[in-house]
RNA sequence: GCGGGUAUGGUGGAAUUGGCAGACACGCCGGUCUUAGAAGCCGGUGCCGAGAGGCGUGAAGGUUCAAGUCCUUUUACCCGCACCA
């Protein structure tokens, strides 16, 4: 039997030796595995923990195993709302509620057993840590990418909070789901977009999975095409647009521009009817831009009368009208209208009755009657010099007339926008500037950070977007580190994303007070070997650290381009329901009683086996009982283990394929057929009378990662030497890994007809010979003749008959 | 609308350079042990069929000696983005 109380020993028995501890001993290979550090929460650790940091364990300790140097650290990104909001509903001071929180999420931690670094632990809340958090951003601001910015952002009123592009997906906020409202508002933004060609270029040379190198080049989303001016009738103004397609510009019939867009305000004198225009402008502002981007919405919009605009190519006079449907934030906030080819612009040109003019025809086929054509499959027509070209050769000819005429220029467009860093917060590392009367705004001195916040009783932050910080006068008024002068100190504070953008580098060098980690240090262990983590990270995390650590290398303070070499993901572990665990649906699983009930072990090896690590599944309590039954068959071999030799051929090749088999599946992740396998090793041994303490002491090793408290006793149990922590991972012997016997089916025209065992050595032909010597051939060929004989070496023969 | 993913027994899931569909586990059934039960151990379990055999990987076609796997068409669900010009 595996008895849970075991766990508690062998955990005291890791913890005193240190035996997970990384060393800095730069002459040994390292990896370095990485997990997404835990935001402590106070519901404590949640079931869908457990995955990826049972996961990563597993490989870890393989690693050690395997003779690595490893480096499995964990922290707690312990800034941020919740945090914050308890401690204004019962009181108690943000700090001890974290410092509680940590402690009890470290329990927690420990009482599964995961083979963490417990020497190199961070709390981004720290003072030494926020100190470089700070630093960091110092440097971002002294090269530009910090800056302040009155514009239009996300606003949730109910957090009251500015949010990012990134954690206002859908219109609703991340954290609470209430509808983001736009505010215009002054905050700090910090330059992400100047690293967008970056950011994606770098992406071919990583590790990561598919989709998640798909959803982060959907998210930067770059397009490319054109800058192009065209000039407005009888004025000097220019209104530019941008667009992707160039080669369609025979085909423009009308102008369009948001409703923000300055160019109205500076041709108003001139506009017929401004009254109207203004009153469309005014709607438009009204809605939100969740609203404004609903789909089910009918196109509106107003002519501008009086104005016209002249095709820099044909030179032919268009009408510009405004319409919500071109956003002010995105290219230039005007664009050339070519309904023959844009749906949007065809919808809108149906119903304020617009000229549509086709001027790209499908290779094959007619043109569509009833809708634009999009495809980019075509051939340019009423197009002039560009008639007959594909429209690939179109847009490259185009835009070179183009340039060559300084009619436009090429120009490459992101969806992704800088990203807003200022949350109107208490909790959070506070911004290291002051404003200064004379000198604007001013960077904190180096040497004096970390700036701490000051310490509050009233967290609630203001009405309209201000944070609690505001009241704390002694803290806010300050003198100016340049003029010595009177200045305010920035109160809104940084994003919960600031700290867990570059904890990992910290954890190479937790306690430097010098820098944020020695470069000696960094070469070392960067980059991190694997990091897993989930999907919900991939545009936000994910993202914003590569961007961080991007921007430490180019000002020299970490070796790699890129932080993370590979990554991999763990799918959600849902309800027993099938739904998405949550406290209103009342299905959430607690671990730790799990851990109480069956032990540490089973719910590793239960979270292990539940299926495709990277894909969702959902708990089964019987599947938990079925991990503790395998478990304790596991501890029950000891009853029939014998330390005499005994050889078992059968069981010598299932060993040596074992090996094979649960090493590659543990590297891959594919931790539920390397258990699967393992268990079905077992049953064999379950099939023998006595067996030799050989074929069980390499299982024990196998499994160690997965089940290390179980696997670590029976160790001892059956008076094996030292620990399986201090053993090396067994090696296989690919000429054992095959049975000296093979079965070979045999089919009769593609259908399995029965089944030959032959040695495996034995010649292909020599196998045929067999195969067609069997007498219940006769059965499935009789009247007919064999035509054919597929004979494919030790995998299956296939006799075809007619 | 665009991008990505998924679909296999009663259940979770295995199986990819195209080569035995359903490994392993849960559940269920039977045996053994027991005064009895539980646990353990052993065996059975895709569907139809008494059997021979036939059918079977969301659906419909196709390629192939051979298709869960490749191609075409299509349905349902999930995730991400969403008037991005």
């Amino acid at each position: 039997m595996y008895d849970k109380n075991i766990d508690k020993k062998w955990q005291k028995v890791w913890e005193d030796s240190k035996c997970f501890s990384a060393v800095d001993d730069f002459s040994k290979e390292k990896f370095y595995a990485l997990i997404e550090f835990p935001y402590p929460s106070g519901a404590g650790l949640h079931v869908g923990h457990i995955r990826p940091y049972t996961g990563m364990d597993v490989i870890a300790r393989m690693k050690r195993l395997q003779g690595y140097n490893v480096l499995y650290p964990i922290g707690f990104d312990a800034f941020g709302l919740p945090t914050e909001n308890y401690a204004m509903k019962t009181g108690i001071h943000p700090r001890k509620v974290t410092d509680d929180n940590i402690k009890n999420f470290t329990n927690q931690l420990k009482s599964v057993g995961f083979s963490f670094d417990w020497d190199r632990v961070i709390d981004t809340t720290k003072d030494d840590y926020v100190k470089w958090t700070q630093w960091i951003f110092l440097q971002l601001f002294k090269k530009g990418l910090a800056y302040k910015d009155k514009t239009y952002v996300n606003y949730c009123p109910k957090c009251r909070v500015v949010l990012a592009n990134e954690e206002s997906q859908g219109g609703v906020c991340d954290r609470c789901d209430s509808q983001i409202v736009q505010m215009e508002k002054e905050v700090w933004m910090l330059k992400i977009t100047d690293y967008a060609d970056k950011l994606l270029e770098e992406l071919n040379n990583l590790d990561f999975p598919d989709r998640v190198k798909t959803e982060q080049i959907n998210w930067i989303g770059k397009s490319t095409g054109a800058q192009v001016k065209f000039k407005i009738k009888d004025t000097d103004e220019i209104l530019e647009i941008y667009t992707t397609r160039p080669d369609t510009i025979y085909g423009v019939t009308y102008m369009a521009i948001a409703p923000e867009h300055e160019l109205l305000d500076k041709l108003k004198d001139k506009i017929k009817n401004f009254d109207k225009i203004q009153e469309y402008r005014k709607e438009a502002m009204k809605k939100s831009e969740f609203e404004r981007t609903q789909i089910v919405k009918e196109k509106t919009g107003v002519k501008v009368e009086g104005i016209e605009v002249i095709n820099p190519i044909t030179n032919k006079l268009i009408p510009l009208l405004v319409t919500d449907y071109v956003m002010v934030n995105y290219g230039t906030g005007a664009i050339m209208a070519v309904p023959a080819h844009d749906d949007r612009d065809y919808e809108f040109a149906k119903k304020f009755n617009l000229d549509i003019i086709p001027v790209v025809k499908p290779v094959n086929g007619e043109l569509p009657e009833d809708k634009a054509y999009t495809s980019d499959e075509g051939i340019a027509i009423n197009s002039d010099f560009l008639n007959g070209l594909n429209v690939k050769e179109a847009k490259e000819k185009m835009t070179q007339y183009m340039e060559e005429n300084k009619i436009g220029v090429r120009k490459s467009q992101y969806h992704m926008k800088d990203w807003a860093f200022a949350r109107q917060r208490y909790w959070g590392e506070p911004l290291p500037i002051v404003k200064c009367e004379k000198c604007g705004l001013v960077p904190i001195p180096e040497e004096e950070l970390p700036l701490t916040l000051p310490k509050i009783e009233n967290f609630i932050p203001g009405e309209d977007g201000k944070s609690p910080l505001v009241n704390v006068d002694e803290w806010v008024n300050t003198k100016c580190p340049k003029c010595s002068g009177h200045a305010v100190r920035e109160t809104d504070t940084m994003p919960q994303w600031a700290g867990s953008s570059w904890y990992f580098l910290r954890y190479a060098d937790p306690f430097n007070d010098k820098e944020l980690a020695s470069m000696d240090k960094l070469k070392y262990w960067l980059p991190v070997d694997q990091y897993n983590g989930g999907m919900e990270h991939v545009t936000r995390h994910l993202i914003y650290s590569r961007f961080w650590h991007r921007f430490l290398y180019d000002i020299g303070v970490v070796p790699t381009k890129e932080p993370y070499k590979k990554r991999t993901t763990h799918g959600l572990i849902l309800g027993p329901d099938g739904n998405k665990m949550s406290k209103s649906k009342g299905n959430v699983v607690n671990p730790d009683e799990i851990v109480k009930e069956y032990g540490a072990d089973t719910l590793r090896t239960y979270v292990m086996f539940i299926g495709d690590f990277s894909l969702s599944a959902a708990w089964s309590d019987n599947g938990v009982k079925g991990a503790k039954k395998f478990l304790d068959r596991v501890a029950r071999i000891k009853d029939f283990t014998t330390n005499e030799y005994i050889e078992n051929k059968e069981l010598e090749s299932n060993l040596h394929s074992m090996i094979k088999k649960v090493t590659s599946d543990y590297t891959d992740m594919k931790f539920n057929t390397a258990i699967a396998c393992m268990m079905s090793y077992v049953n064999l041994l379950y099939k023998e009378e006595k067996v030799s303490v050989n074929y069980v002491k390499p299982l024990l090793i196998l499994l160690n990662p997965v089940a290390p408290h179980v696997t670590e006793q029976l160790w001892e149990d059956l008076g094996l030497e030292g620990h399986i922590f201090e053993s090396k991972w067994p090696q296989f012997d690919e000429t054992k890994t095959v049975a000296d016997m093979v079965e070979i089916p045999v089919q009769v025209n593609g259908v399995l007809r029965y089944k030959i065992n032959v040695s495996k050595d034995l010649e292909q032909q020599e196998v045929e010979k067999i195969a067609l010597a069997e007498p219940k051939l006769e059965n499935y060929t009789r009247g007919k003749n064999i035509v054919k004989v597929i004979n494919i070496k030790s995998k299956i023969i296939n006799i075809v008959v007619k």
